[in-house]
Parts: C-alpha cells; structure tokens; sequence
DNA sequence: CTGTTAGCGCTTTCAA
DNA sequence: TTGAAAGCGCTAACAG
C-alpha cells in the first residue's frame, strides 16, 4: 500500500493487479478520500491546455462567450489556460470548447470536448446552449402581451431548415395559440447572406402585410430587416422582438423601436461551459445533463443599461487579463479587440441603471 | 536572495530589510511573477474559511443564494471551506458573507466581508445585488405594455422607508411618467408583517380603485397580495407584476394570473459574491467596483419552466456536495432542506421547456 | 506488479 | 535580517 500504487489505482493506470486495486478503490471510498487538486497541479507541471475554436460571426456574441470562458477560467490559472483560435492546437490540448459547423458536425478531435449548440454530437461531452423553443416561445409570448387586439403578426429566421431556428418557430407558434390567439402568424420568411435580398424580402412581406401589428426577427444579424421595417415607416406600428444582442440594435432598444431582444446570455454560456469541463477535466465524472440550458431572458430598454454595464465589466476584466498576461508571456498579437468604442462611440463610457431616465441615454451619455 | 526572502518581501512580512524588499518587488514584477495560488494553499494546510450568515427569510430566496456559494466554492474545494450559520464563527473565519440586518448595520466582524445588499457598509469589501432602481423600472416597463389603453396601477411595497424599496419606487414611478404616460400611479401601499392586515389594506385599495388595471407587488412576500387580489375577483383585469420569486408563487406565473416576476437572481448573487471573495483573498486585489451589480428580468409562464430547471439543478448539485461532504466529515446535521417537494408536489422532477406546450404545466407534470 | 524517491511552488521553522 | 531545510499532497521515473 504505498503511494505509488495507491496513485494507480485511484487514476486507472496500467500496471496494477486488479485485486489491490480493488482493495485500495474500497479503502478510499471507505475514508471518504477526496484528491486534492491543487496538488495534483503540482506535481505534473503540465497545465491543463482548454483550445477554444468558435466561430467569429456574429462578432459580439461569440467575443461574449470568450469573455465569460475567460471570467470563468481566471481563479484557476495558472492551472487551466485557454488558448483562443489558431493559437491551440487541438491536438495538443486536453479539451475543446467549440461550436458546430453549419453542417452541424465538429471537425477537431480532442480528449474531451465541450460544444456550444443545441444538440450533444456523440463526440461532444456536453452542450451549452441557451434553449431554442424557450426564446421563441418567449418571443411569442411577449408579443402577444405588446399586442393588443387581433392582428397579424410575421416571423423573420435564419434558416428555418437548422434545427435551432425550426425549434425557435416552433415555440413562437406554440405560445402564440396558446397564450395568443388573437394574434394569427401571417408569414414566415428566411433572412439572406446578402443584405439587398433580406432587405427586399422583408420589404415585400411589409407590403404584402399592410396591417402587420407585431414582427419576430429570430435571425442572427437583424439589423437589416429593422431597417427594411424602418425605410418601410412601419417602426410606429410594429412591435418588434429579436433575438441578436449586439451593440447596433441597442439603440433600436433604447429608442423603444425594437420592444424586447431575447438575450441567448452569451457571457453566462461561457462561464457555464468552462465550469462543467474544468469539472469533468479534474474528476472525470460527467455532468448528468449532457445539455446544459440556460434561460433567455428579455432585454428591454429599462434593463439595458445594467445589462450592458456587466457586459463592460467583463470586457473590461478580460482586457486587464489579456494585458497582464501579454506582459508575463510577453508574445502574441491582441486578438480580442475592445468591442466599448462600438458600444457608445460618442458619450463617456459610465452608463448606469439611472441612465434610463434620461430618454436619449445610449448615444448622449449621461 | 533565498526563497525564505521573497516570501518576506512578496507577502509585506516582517523582519525584512526595506532595501532588499524593495528590489525583490522590482524584480518580480520585471519578470512578471505571478504567485501559484493552488501551490501557496498545500505550502500552508490551512484553508480558506467563509463563513455565511444570510437570512432565513424569504427562505428560496436565500436558500438559493446559499446554492450559489456552494457551486461557485465546489472548484475550489478543499482549499476555500464555506460554513453556514452556526456552523460558522466569524471570529475564526478569513471572510464573512452576510446581508444587512434591518437597521442595515453589519454585526459581525470578520477580515474581509462580502455583502448581499444595495448599500456597501464601509466595513464591507463589496456589494452585490441587483439595482433596486432597474427591478422597478422594469416592472414599470412591463405594466406599461401589459396594460392597453389609459388606466391606474398601483404598487404594493415592505416599507417606503427602506432605501431598496423607496429605490424601486423611484424606478418603477421613472419608468412609468417615460415609457408610459397612459398610466397613473393611483396608489402606494406598504404590506405588514400581520398577513390579515396586508390582505386588509390590500382590499381597501382595489375597492378604492375599481378600475385599478395594473399592481407591482414588490414586497417581499407576495401570496397574501394575490390572495386579495384573487378573493376580490380582481385578477381577470388586473395586469400584476411581482418581485417574489418563489416556489408558492410559480403556479400563478404558470396560470398568467401573474404576468411577470422579476428575478433577483439569487443564484447568480451568490456565485458573483463567491467569486470576487475568493479573487481578492487570493490576489489581495480589490475589485474595480465596489458594487456588484446584477441584472434583474422577467420570469414569465414561457421561461419559467427553464428557470426552474436551472434551479433544481443547482438544488440537486448542492444537495449532492453536501452529501459528499457529510460521509467524509460524517458530522452535523443536514440544514439545508430541499425545496424539490415544494416546486412540484404532485409530479415528477422533470418539467422540461417543453412544458409549456400542455397548460396545466406546473401542477401536472408531464 | 509494487515500493521508493525526487521534486512541483510555496510557507514555515529554525539556524546563522 | 537572511539562509537553509522540511514538508504540504500528489505525480512520475526508476528500482526492486
């Protein structure tokens, strides 16, 4: 029963006759041993290597995530470090936090995987992701409350074909009849990669749709189909729900010209799946929901402000952290560019909760 | 230049010549030194002790804070101990974490302290909490677009005197003359300690206002509020708007008697709270900010569903780490109870997103 | 297959 | 005031 032993017994290690290793599992349990990881970090110099490969559209969410998997990994450096795009090497690392292809499938291999989407591939050992039928449900619902009286109204989408989006339609269409029926959803259209066309389709479906009362824009980028809404002179008589949180629409929010964004929490999905992988990395044992859901909420003009002000502190840590660590390491281009001057380009950065009474607040200042 | 020195120098102890000091400082940071904190932990076998003294009441609310802490303290284990209650003596903790007493004075003494409320107590290190102001711009906001047409609304508070409450008044008042002019403030009333008396005024002012159209319920326990609501026959016109998040007023949430419930977020204030505990009694760093602000939202019947997914997860893993916990100390009674039983007496645990396909969600399970 | 040993980066104690 | 050395709990390399 020496050390030695007891260590490849407790870490599966080759080499060991089954029976002592029997014995010694069953004295550990028995004494209730718990490894101490910081200890184990010790010993192996080796630091756990997290390769983070996300997609770089749209820009603000996924720069989002890495401030949260960012936040989250801090307390555990120098133990865990992250390694953003061309930098990890997947085959080098111990874990992959990534997102599907738009062919639903990841292509890197690695020893464990940590995957931001709605399902779980075989090869994903957990999925974070924020739960599709719940924004469109939401969507749904917070329409039918800014509605009054019968109307039409229209939903806007990726591609209703990805699963995610057929999913977000399927809530909207379900919480219209429920809690909505005197609201009918009079169409359905697929936003474009090319701008002009989304403008137009948007645009036809206005027209076609004189007395349209409400609008679900369910696509990632949304500014075009606002501005289409807008050049339209329909803002008046549209209440719109979107679901893209970026730094262009927050004026549109301000403004009350969009009614609500369903906030897909980018920055809690990352610390979420930094979270469950930093477990599974120092205990190996899976989480017991290989989906792990966060709830959309909805961002209204009157939560904005303090909605933004954390978004700021965690761009604000990230670039303390990216800089006290460039000075340590001293190699490596900045690839995490301050996303602030886009948030407010002309007035100082302080914007806090109070700011919502003055009615111009986002592009004023205070 | 021995190691015995940089310690003494790094760690502002004593009996250490100013000079050498100094260049050790100098030449850390020139070679951008940054301290092994798991290494510091097994060089001491002391641990990092927290002691949490929270309130008992309202009970979810707390007991979720508490969920929080432990799933923010899980990764940190065994180097950082939490000790609820009695459990804990401040005396001999590093840290304290505690809210305000009615007076909100801060009782114990600790070396650092981590506190749950709106104002920092100089002897506090930092605040976390949401923006009482933003909680009732919100409410605000949503009764404003629940409510068609021109009409009174009323609020319904603890005690005007506190500075939370006279906060959220200020919001939601803010939120109600900006965003909408159609509807008046009719009435302020404050609940009571004595439920007969709270269901008393509460009567007396829908009498008084008989086409009262909207209620923000933002005292801390809401059920005796609805309940006279309720008994009135009031519900069917009324738009209501409640601060409690609990599992008591979940069915009426589910039923839409309850438009919306704006989370305080008790799980995030207590995972916000642990975290900047932990990074400053690691690093000694202040944060930037005193006050942690989190962002309050609307929990409505179409994410309530996965909100409380969230929670029970929290719930499940909390009561697991305590069970672990338990055999290996064997000592000390269980006082966390679940709330499981609470949340959904009749059905099964699992009440997926979905739930909300089939009307009766919450009671009937699935 | 098992035991022994040398560290990992830090704190602490005891000597100089 | 400084240096030297032991040891925290664990892993890894080498002996038996």
């Amino acid at each position: 029963v020496s050390t030695g032993t007891v260590d490849r017994a407790l870490n599966d290690k080759p080499g060991i006759n089954a029976n002592t290793r029997a014995r010694v599992l069953a004295a550990a349990d028995s004494l209730g041993y718990r490894p101490n990881l910081a200890a184990r970090m010790l010993g192996t110099r080796r630091q756990l290597r997290v390769s983070v490969r996300l997609p770089e559209t749209p820009a603000f969410f996924w720069q989002t995530v890495c401030d949260g998997l960012r936040e989250a990994a801090a307390p555990f450096a120098p133990c865990l470090r992250l390694e953003f795009g061309a930098d990890g090497h997947p085959g080098l690392a111990d874990a992959l936090i990534t997102a599907p292809g738009p062919d639903g499938q990841i292509h890197d291999g690695a020893v464990s995987i940590s995957y931001m989407a709605d399902d779980v591939p075989d090869r994903a050992l957990v999925s974070v992701s924020v739960d599709a039928f719940s924004i469109g449900s939401q969507a749904g619902e917070l329409l039918g409350r800014f509605v009054s009286g019968v109307g039409q109204v229209a939903v806007v989408a990726d591609s209703i074909a990805a699963r995610a989006h057929a999913e977000q339609l399927r809530g909207f269409a379900s919480s219209l009849s429920m809690f909505s029926p005197h609201l009918e959803l009079a169409a359905v259209i697929e936003s474009h990669d090319d701008e002009r066309e989304t403008h137009r389709r948007v645009n036809d479906m206005l027209r076609a749709h004189p007395r349209l009362k409400g609008l679900f824009v369910g696509a990632r980028e949304s500014l075009p189909i606002l501005r289409a809404a807008r050049q339209g002179g329909r803002l008046a008589g549209l209440a719109i729900v979107t679901t893209d949180i970026s730094p262009e629409v927050f004026s549109w929010i301000q403004s009350g010209d969009v009614a609500a964004a369903i906030n897909r929490r980018p920055l809690e999905q990352g610390q979420v799946a930094l979270r469950l992988l930093y477990e599974y990395l120092q205990t190996r044992v899976l989480p017991t929901r290989r989906r792990q859901m966060i709830a959309p909420y909805a961002v209204t003009r009157s939560n904005l402000p303090i909605v933004l002000e954390r978004l700021d502190i965690a761009r604000a840590a990230a670039r303390l952290d990216e800089a006290a660590h460039g000075s340590t390491r001293g190699r490596g281009p900045r690839r995490h560019v301050p996303l602030q001057g886009q948030v407010d380009p002309s007035g100082p950065p302080a914007m806090r909760g109070r700011t919502v009474r003055g009615s111009t607040g986002l592009s004023s200042g205070e």
